[in-house]
RNA sequence: GCCCCCUUAGCUCAGUAGGAUAGAGCACAGGAUUCCUAAUCCUGGUGUCAGAGGUUCGAAUCCUCUAGGGGGCACCA
């Protein structure tokens, strides 16, 4: 349903051009089925009152054939009324190939990498890690069904302090199991889950390190550390339904030389320099507050350095956007990673950073206790054990995710009944209950036939809201919006509900039943299309 | 001190690229099932869009200031 192209052809036949034409629906039915403002945005640059711009495109689009009406309101929007055989037209081609009709290319094959989570290797998990993963894969999912080449990544920061910081946490446990004392690191990680990783190594190694320093046998700690959180880091996110197409570690970055590389590409364009014993990279030259150390007079990388030759190496695989996905607590970061970009030539828009706010659960209303020094917090698997990863999926991608959220479990379990997710799968498992009960009684469903029957104001409205599928779809990949299909889901299982309760499918007339069976089909596939961008199952039964 | 994000109904949140009379769900009250799944439906009302200025035909949306909440400002990660 390209209306679209009516109204930019309109436009032109005026002598003007609209770059984008902004589509609505508007909140009165006596507005009509769509609405463009067009004409009063053109208005200013015409030189001309808005309404009369709005008549005189209107003249030209009232004798096309998808509107019934076509009329000038208010201030200059022009409303548009649709046909009733248009609509059972769309429908139709919206049966005939729906991954077709509901997937819009934009994309054309171009390679998008997002990255998210990447979760330091050095702990579960937690809630918001969780929401992250949920926006990252349904992101994905997203950009994938638009045409763009998609790739899912999860940067591992395997190098550095925090996983050393791990490695001798496990060697302090390992050594006190073993009725031994080795200070715990100031900043170690105290979690429970800590001492069963030394467990499991005294398992597997015995006690070959019973009697070492940490320096002589960090390595060994780090390594194994690291592979066992992220054995389970895998784990936690294939548990709720998240997977990844690559892993980067960052200490591949140093080993492969990459670092090196791409630090010497900057000194080449004079984009690093030496002070004080550091490099520093100049990132004041792009707006950013001072210039950032790089290397440390000491010798040793900065977290930095690893960044930008990650970004430097995403660039040179051949990608043409770079999607980050991070914690909100990671914004300050932004304007270095951008004068990154730029340092190396390419242009800034080739990153975009989305920001995931802060998870703050709670239990019954009271915030659950967290501590992050002594190790206590809730993990995601926990959580998705508890509630169920769907609806977790569903709560995470009802919000904004730059706006702060409060999961309370007792409310996401309690509402299990009346939970938002469970409305729209319930709606597509009971018309694939419809289906069975056909089948049953020997209705061919066959090809979409007779949709004018279709009659009632229920199923206009159903399949009006079903034609607004690409829009809702074309907004959600424009601006990078998952949560918006979450929500259009609701508001269709909000449409098929009241009519199941109103109108039987089944038990009419042949010719009406079949028709009914063919809606229900269309919005069984528009249900089970969104479902899937979410990451969010869609039962057949419940 | 400087920077970023947030503030919309009792609660949790939407509000699509500046558009018409600001919306859902929950909660609350009452009702619907001999019939395709009652995890459903129907009927009831709710707003100083945090506040004040500004921009314009038009502002919850853009700009400035103020208040409140969160986050960030290292040769930390």
């Amino acid at each position: 349903m390209d209306v679209r192209e009516y109204i930019r052809k309109a436009v032109q036949a005026l002598g003007a051009e609209a770059p984008f034409v902004e589509l609505e629906v508007p909140k009165v039915a006596e507005h009509g089925d769509l609405s463009t403002p067009v004409a009063m945005t053109l208005a200013r640059g015409l030189g001309r009152p808005p309404r009369a711009v709005a008549e005189e495109i209107a003249a030209v689009l009232s004798g096309e054939e998808p509107f019934e009406r076509v009329e000038v309101a208010g201030p200059g929007f022009i409303n548009f009324t649709f046909k009733r055989e248009f609509l059972y037209g769309e429908l139709g081609r919206l049966l005939k190939d729906p991954s077709r009709y509901l997937r819009k290319e934009m994309g054309k094959g171009q390679r998008l990498q997002v990255e998210f989570v990447s979760a330091n290797p050095t702990g579960p998990l937690h809630l918001g890690h969780g929401r992250g993963a949920a926006v990252g894969a349904a992101l994905s999912n997203l950009l994938q069904r638009a045409g763009y080449d998609v790739e899912r990544e999860f940067y591992v920061n395997d190098a550095g302090r925090q996983v050393r910081l791990l490695g001798e946490s496990i060697f302090s446990r390992y050594k006190e199991v073993l009725g031994l004392s080795w200070p715990f690191p100031q900043e170690g990680y105290r979690g429970e889950y800590v001492r069963g990783l030394a467990e499991t190594l005294i398992r597997t190694e015995g006690e070959r390190f019973k009697d070492s320093e940490f320096d002589e046998v960090a390595g060994e700690f780090i390594r194994f550390g690291v592979e066992q959180m992220l054995k389970e880091i895998e784990d936690d996110l294939r548990g709720f339904g998240v997977v990844f197409d690559r892993w980067q570690s960052e200490r591949a970055l140093y080993e492969e030389g990459l670092v090196q590389r791409c630090l010497d590409e900057l000194r080449g364009k004079g984009k690093v320099y030496e002070k004080e014993g550091a490099l520093w990279f100049r990132s004041t030259e792009y707006g950013d507050d001072k210039d950032r150390v790089v290397i440390k007079s000491d010798g040793s990388p900065t977290y930095f350095a690893s960044d930008i030759a990650y970004h430097w190496y995403k660039i040179h695989r051949g990608f043409q956007g770079l999607i980050n996905i991070w914690g909100a607590d990671h914004h300050g970061y932004i304007p270095r990673i951008k004068a990154v970009i730029r340092a190396l030539g390419y242009p800034e828009e080739r990153l975009r950073v989305l920001l995931v706010q802060m998870v703050t659960l709670l239990r019954g209303g009271v915030p659950v206790q967290m501590s992050k020094r002594a190790g206590e917090f809730v993990t995601l698997r926990e959580v998705v054990e508890e509630v169920g990863a769907d609806t977790t999926k569903f709560i995470f991608l009802t919000r904004r995710p730059d706006s702060h959220l409060e999961f309370d479990i007792e409310v996401a379990k309690k509402e299990s009944a009346e939970n938002p997710v469970y409305y729209v799968q319930y709606a597509h498992a009971r018309i694939q209950s419809i289906f069975a009960k056909a089948e049953e009684q020997g209705l061919e469903l066959g090809e979409a036939a007779g949709l004018d029957r279709l009659k009632e104001e229920e199923e206009i409205g159903l399949i009006k809201k079903l034609l607004l599928y690409p829009l809702m779809f074309e907004g959600a990949v424009r601006e990078m919006e998952p949560h918006r299909v979450t929500f259009y889901l609701q508001e269709l299982a909000g449409l098929f509900h009241p009519y199941y309760n109103r109108h039987r499918v089944l038990g009419e007339e042949p010719g009406l039943s079949r028709a009914r069976l063919s809606l229900c089909r269309a919005v069984m596939a528009v249900l089970g299309e969104g479902l899937s961008i979410l990451g969010v199952t869609a039962p057949k039964r419940m």
